[in-house]
DNA sequence: TTGTATGCGTTATCAT
DNA sequence: ATGATAACGCATACAA
């Protein structure tokens, strides 16, 4: 009807259906009342197309019903798919997600928690880089792959255990030397745990291995040069390569292949994800699959269903392996 | 210091720094306030940590600063890139990102833009897949893909041209018989104009053409099933073909290697909408890449900087052929 | 059971 | 230039 007049109130719907404001309000949030008093005022909500304002209801509730999530940005698909199963568990439970991107900068991180802060959302999500983000105690926080200690709960795949089932998977398809190779951040956090894990297991089971670990800037060439080190008369020194990412080991497997290596037939390639070609299509390659569904139901339900107190500080979900065409099981 | 108390306000920074609530919004809004004053505050803010209440000022202003977007899903690395990069356009412009997962479903768009509504949000993106979806008057919208006529402004690339020239690439790159495939919505909308560019394209060029065209939920043997009745003696029909998009160009690709048949030595193959591996490093397949910050850019610009009334209603953005190597150039 | 009045935290309009 | 006060739209405690 009218054209850009400003929105209906409650006040304006209790005018139509004749009643007080109180009893549109309860109407509104379906508490008790009389039956044709509830009739008169929904037929007002639906002749002026009224909509509850939630900015007047989260000043009085002071409950937003929104979450903030923060990650890096949307255009890696670990990142995009993390987002995408948080979004699915706060829809689940009837909440909103406001989205940050934060590239991986400091400031930003902290300029978006402020931010949040401001919103007032219920809670905070956050894959971040910055080591000592200052965060206000009245908003949960909880924080995936990096483990700030104390009281903010840091949710994350079990990587270690991820890196040591590579190792064994790669020896058990019959390699006899492996390789790692990492590239990443300098801080410390959960993922730097792949390592370790893929350490401990060479060592278990007694399998010789190489280390090639760079800091995130540094080119890829790197790894380019550090192949070909390592190969001689056309063979590699290794069998079996363990990547801290799908996302290194796609790039790797190209090198290998001009280099006319064959894989898996001449050495074998592990990643680390689960990423899938277009998102629901097969594997980039054999990898260690995180749960992102399992990692995202859990930071949202430690946000909203806060027992506070005795959360537990690190929680690491397990992963699977999954062959993707790079090993030969 | 304090542990579990609510968030101080305005009130209490006036109270803390001596002045009254009025001084304080000045402060906070940068408006013209005596020095003196104007550091008291300061000190107050940073003493008790104050963050402005985003809802009782959108509740004054009625401003939020917030968009909301909604797209089928962020596991799609186009759906991902998209938000991505609505997201960067609203950051430069201080605004928030209010995000809706839709899985295509009807009920829940509508239901999102009543609660995109009920946020007060400054405007509405969306990738809508609701012939009849329902919007109030008084929130922008601007959709994206989908020209549902009138008063909502729909920005997409230039899908007819796009079509027109992955025809004139495939025949400036030799190829003498060509094919189109398609698997996508029955509704009308944007990208179903890429195949009549094609056509277009190729009856100027007097160029054989044959189509595979199916709705949403067929089974994608349907293409394996065309693949091979074209095939002869271990030859397709056609030497070149254009698919709908970067996605199901992949599988055909992996289908045609299954079957033997090389690409682009027998047949040359050209996808839409620039797709690339892992987000940023190269491309999927010979595509035809679509201008994603440039879209996102100009919906948050027709959002924000709304000249409303004369909004030209569909503006359709150029797209550029990138060889990703399933063409011979 | 229904109506009235107060306040949430902020901005903006007043006097001062 | 600064301080008091009224709204914004809603929920709720209280009165009718």
């Amino acid at each position: 009807m009218s054209e850009n007049n400003p929105a209906p109130t409650m006040k304006d719907v209790a005018r139509e259906a004749g009643v007080a404001l109180g009893t549109v309000s309860k109407v509104i949030n379906g508490l008790p009342v009389g039956e044709s008093y509830r009739i008169r005022v929904e037929e007002a909500v639906a002749k002026l197309n009224y909509r509850v304002n939630s900015y007047a209801k989260g000043l009085k509730t002071n409950k937003t019903y929104t979450v903030a999530v923060m990650v890096p940005n949307l255009i890696s698909p670990f990142f995009a798919k993390l987002a995408d199963c948080i979004n699915r568990s706060l829809a689940r439970r009837k909440h909103r997600m406001l989205f940050y991107a934060t590239d991986y900068d400091h400031n930003q991180e902290q300029e978006y928690v402020i931010l949040a802060e401001q919103q007032k959302v219920d809670g905070i999500i956050c894959l971040s880089y910055n080591p000592d983000l200052k965060v206000s105690e009245n908003i949960p926080l909880v924080s995936i792959d990096r483990y700030f200690g104390g009281q903010i709960p840091c949710v994350s795949s079990d990587n270690y255990g991820g890196g040591r089932i590579a190792a064994e998977k790669l020896v058990e398809n019959g390699c006899r030397s492996l390789a790692f190779m990492r590239i990443g951040s300098s801080v410390t956090n959960e993922p730097n745990k792949r390592k370790d894990g893929f350490i401990n297991a060479c060592e278990a089971m007694g399998v010789p291995y190489t280390l090639k670990i760079v800091d995130d800037g540094t080119p890829y060439s790197a790894f380019e040069d550090f192949l070909r080190e390592h190969t001689h008369k056309g063979k590699l020194d290794f069998d079996g390569i363990f990547c801290v990412t799908d996302s290194l080991a796609y790039q790797i497997l190209r090198t290998l292949r001009q280099m006319g290596i064959r894989v898996p037939e001449d050495v074998q390639i592990i990643g680390f994800d689960g990423t899938r070609h277009f998102g629901d299509q097969d594997f980039f390659c054999s990898t260690i699959v995180q749960p992102l569904e399992e990692i995202a139901e859990t930071c949202v339900s430690m946000i909203l269903e806060k027992p506070l107190g005795k959360a537990p500080s690190l929680i690491c979900l397990p992963v699977q392996y999954a062959c993707g065409g790079t090993t030969k099981s």
